[in-house]
RNA sequence: GGGCGCUUAGUUCAGUGGUAGAACGUUCGCUUCACACGCGAAAGGCCGCAAGUUCAAUCCUUGCAGCGCCCACCA
């Protein structure tokens, strides 16, 4: 027998291709997943058993990871999601099925942008004076240096998905594709290039699409304006809380059924300071019971008023520029002032005149950037926007149906919410970072040349040549809204994998990604792009509070890692947690968690240490005898005792029969969990069955069985090992040793999918193992 | 204004049409030879309020109250 001292460790164990008792005895007290996690990932993905296993006849298992965002570090919340999916394709593969985890990496346009945009910031470079192609390459530089840092977080999370299939959202492959849809869009008239009424971040200089602007409840003030009739000395008194932009009405408008207004239809008004002539229009948009029942309308910067304007017919003046300044059409005294200043002037103005009624405190939501919070201004501007309500009656249909199903049904209503309520999709960005819509404008007014990337060579309409090709760049949300099937295509898994089974993300992005990914899959693949949504939730502290920088709160998971192991971050992420709803995590919880697996380990230190010597040794020989592996033959047996009626095999203790019976119950609740997606379940039955049936009641019952057990050099039988349940098993003791045994192994595939680090470490230490790594072990049944 | 949720032990949360569950925390005892990151024991709850359906409701229905989130063109 070979001798060990502590420090050496699992390599060192393999080299000599034994582990002795002694080995076991020697081994530290406490679980130390330093010394463990990073080496077995290793030891994993050079294995390979990451990849699919695509000799396999069973029905194949697939999980699209939402690819992190190659911005920055990864936070909990990515935690929770990697964690749960790591779940479900562990448990698949260790069911046999062909089982892939497709990684990837999201550029992510405009959040890239804003982050390197405030990294320029802080070096005083100034973003707009960069030009567009060296601008491209740095945050191109920086996206793939964060990408890299990303996946070795990805890693230390121990996810097991296949890092040789991993692709990015900007990969040559992906954009092909992407492109392709814009160009089947097109062709399907459902994209259009349109001056209409969009949402315009000043700071960022871009639009944005309705659902990244965020309405804030601000205090503003209700000012009330006269504004003349004409050759009269009437007034009509219109409310704003945006009196500036009167510079561009080209308006008044009142509701048709508002008895004080009627005789008002029709009239001309004189706007004040600028001294327009404006008519005032009938509208039922307008509400009667607001302000005074009369409003101003300004085409150019207001949505509503927009739309009043277009089924008017009424002139559209544009007082407010890009730079979030007033323009010339506003007037001279007014052009180049900020908003700010000029709704100060235009205040002051009218008040000298004596136009201001009343000025009155006026709660409200004002539209924001959702990254800069600095207030949307609305602007006409020709964006391109895709026709939503085809899209989304395809979508309802599809969940109607029951093609893509809801783990958490409240979402299927929310969906539903949305998918009624959609306007048109902008999808240009006036950024850098993203897919340039591949569309040419002609130098001559020919009609719009929309290919699927390629570059035309000349006009097709006229033959010039003076092509240029549109600046704007696609949503970000638009590539990956075709993410699952891009990828599968891009990867050559589209025929195996698609559709897949599983869409795991936070309930955050339904609208942003699930709902989009739904409608573009369906829609261009003729199939939902996946089975199964499930949505975790928004992780908050110990006050319920949601983690942020600015709160000091945010959890790092990988200083979770590195302090208690990523086992135990995993497990206090799923434990007590159900679908959808929010995820609170404390340091307590994670401690309980990194006790837990000091748990395991501790246990299976005992166990190991009363197999006895010939349990490590002697089976080895005579499988080897047999030309079978000595894995299989060890285990392969030990099943049995379960399956096969041996819980009534006559040398069992009632306590033996208690514990295997348990086993094999918790084994049938956590398949059925996991089949059900009730993660937390799974979980807890696994957790309460190791730690309080196995250890604090069976593992104390036995002691006094096991006595001498480990000093024992026990003669293993030689009969045939399939005729009898316990071969070797020639006294009470070593039954005792044979359930011990099985119940530690099967406990170890079950915790597996939770806690994967700390049951491989222990599993590598396993005599008899039926496979080279747990990872591939058979689940139990 | 519209929509979606939540309310169960001190805390965070599971759960079920039929005697209330876990984790953490708390209290008391334990240097028991796997583990003090541990073991044993214990305390702790009209399952938000009211009505209804039912033989039976914490669970289903309705109303109410409190809390949270999402959407939104009352300028």
């Amino acid at each position: 027998m070979l001798s060990y001292n502590r420090r050496e460790n699992l390599s060192t164990m393999e080299k000599e291709g034994k582990i002795s008792v002694h080995f076991i005895m020697e081994l530290s007290k406490n679980f130390n997943p330093g010394e463990y996690e990073q080496k077995i990932y290793k030891k994993w993905e050079e294995g390979g058993f990451f990849a699919p296993d695509l000799k396999s006849k069973k029905k194949p298992f697939c999980v699209i990871m939402p690819p992190p965002n190659a911005n920055g570090s990864l936070h909990v919340g990515h935690g929770v999601g990697i964690t749960l999916e790591d779940i479900m394709i562990r448990y698949h593969r260790m069911k046999g099925e062909p089982t892939l985890w497709l990684p990837g990496a999201d550029h992510a346009g405009f959040e890239t942008q804003v982050v390197y945009q405030k990294k320029l910031e802080k070096e005083g470079r100034n973003w707009f004076h960069i030009p567009r192609e060296e601008l491209y390459k740095e945050i191109s530089d920086f996206t793939l240096a964060n990408k890299s840092v990303m996946e070795n977080q990805l890693r230390r999370l121990g996810a097991s998905c296949d890092w040789s299939r991993e692709i990015f959202t900007l990969d040559e492959r992906i954009i092909k594709i992407v492109l392709q849809t814009f160009k089947k869009l097109s062709d399907d008239s459902l994209v259009y290039r349109g001056e209409r009424i969009i949402n315009w971040c000043v700071k960022h200089q871009t639009t944005l699409s309705d659902l990244e602007v965020k309405h804030e409840e601000k205090d503003g003030t209700l000012t009330h304006i006269k504004y003349q009739i004409k050759n009269s000395d009437k007034y009509i008194i219109v409310a704003t809380t945006r009196p500036e932009t009167m510079l561009g009405d080209t308006a008044v408008a009142v509701n048709p059924k508002d008895k004080r207004y009627k005789n008002l239809i029709g009239k001309i008004v004189i706007l004040p300071l600028v001294g327009r002539e404006i008519p005032i229009v009938a509208d039922a948009a307008v509400e009667m019971e607001f302000g005074t029942g009369a409003v101003k309308v300004t085409p150019s910067h207001d949505p509503l008023d927009f739309e009043i304007a277009q089924r008017h017919n009424l002139e559209k003046i544009q007082v407010i520029g890009q730079d979030g300044k007033m323009t010339v059409s506003a007037g001279k005294q007014y052009a180049g002032l900020k908003v700010e200043e000029a709704r100060v002037k235009v205040v002051e103005d009218l008040r000298a005149r004596g136009l201001i009624v009343k000025e009155e405190t006026h709660k409200h939501a004002v539209g924001v950037c959702y990254k800069c919070n600095r207030v949307i201004e609305p602007l006409i501007l020709p964006q391109w926007f895709i026709k939503m309500k085809s899209l989304a009656d395809l979508a309802m249909k599809t969940v109607e149906k029951g093609e893509v199903k809801f783990v958490t049904k409240r979402f299927e209503k929310i969906l539903f919410h949305w998918l009624k309520n959609l306007r048109d999709w902008n999808i240009s960005r006036q950024i850098v970072w993203g897919i340039r819509i591949p569309v040419w404008y002609c130098a001559k007014t020919c009609p719009l040349i929309v290919t699927a990337g390629e570059t035309p060579k000349k006009c097709p309409h006229c033959g010039g040549t003076e092509l240029r090709q549109e600046t704007d760049v696609f949503d970000t949300w638009f590539s990956s809204g075709q993410w699952p099937f891009a990828a599968l295509q891009a990867t050559g898994d589209f025929q195996k994998f698609y559709p897949t089974n599983v869409m795991e993300t936070g309930w955050d992005i339904l609208p942003f990604w699930v709902m989009r990914m739904i409608m573009l899959g369906k829609y261009i693949t003729s199939k939902a792009p996946f089975e199964y949504v499930y949505l975790h939730g928004l992780i908050r502290d110990q006050d319920r509070q949601k983690m942020s920088k600015s709160k000091g709160n945010v959890i790092d998971p990988l200083g979770v890692v590195d302090l208690h192991g990523a086992d135990a971050l995993r497990m206090a992420l799923v434990f007590g947690v159900s679908a959808g709803n929010d995820i609170v995590i404390s340091e307590d919880k994670i401690r309980a968690h990194r006790n837990f697996a000091n748990k395991i380990w501790n246990a299976s230190r005992f166990v190991l240490m009363n197999l006895g010597d010939n349990f490590f040794e002697s089976h080895c020989e005579e499988s080897q005898t047999t030309k079978q592996s000595c894995a299989t033959a060890g285990s392969s047996r030990f099943l049995s005792v379960g399956r096969h009626g041996a819980r009534d095999d006559a040398r069992l203790q009632p306590e033996d029969k208690v514990i295997l019976k348990k086993l094999s119950e918790i084994t049938k609740k956590v398949t059925k969990y996991l089949d059900k997606f009730e993660f937390h379940l799974a979980a807890e039955e696994i957790y309460q069955f190791f730690w309080h049936e196995f250890c604090d009641k069976y593992l104390e019952e036995v002691k006094g069985r096991l006595t001498g057990a480990i000093a024992s050099e026990a003669k293993q039988s030689r009969r045939d090992r399939h005729t009898t349940t316990f071969v070797w098993a020639r006294d009470d003791r070593q039954v005792t040793q044979a359930v011990l045994y099985k119940v530690l192994i099967d406990s170890l595939k079950l915790l597996h999918p939770f806690m994967p680090f700390v049951t491989e470490a222990v599993y590598q230490m396993m005599p008899k193992k039926e496979k080279e790594f747990l990872i591939i072990e058979n689940w139990p049944v």
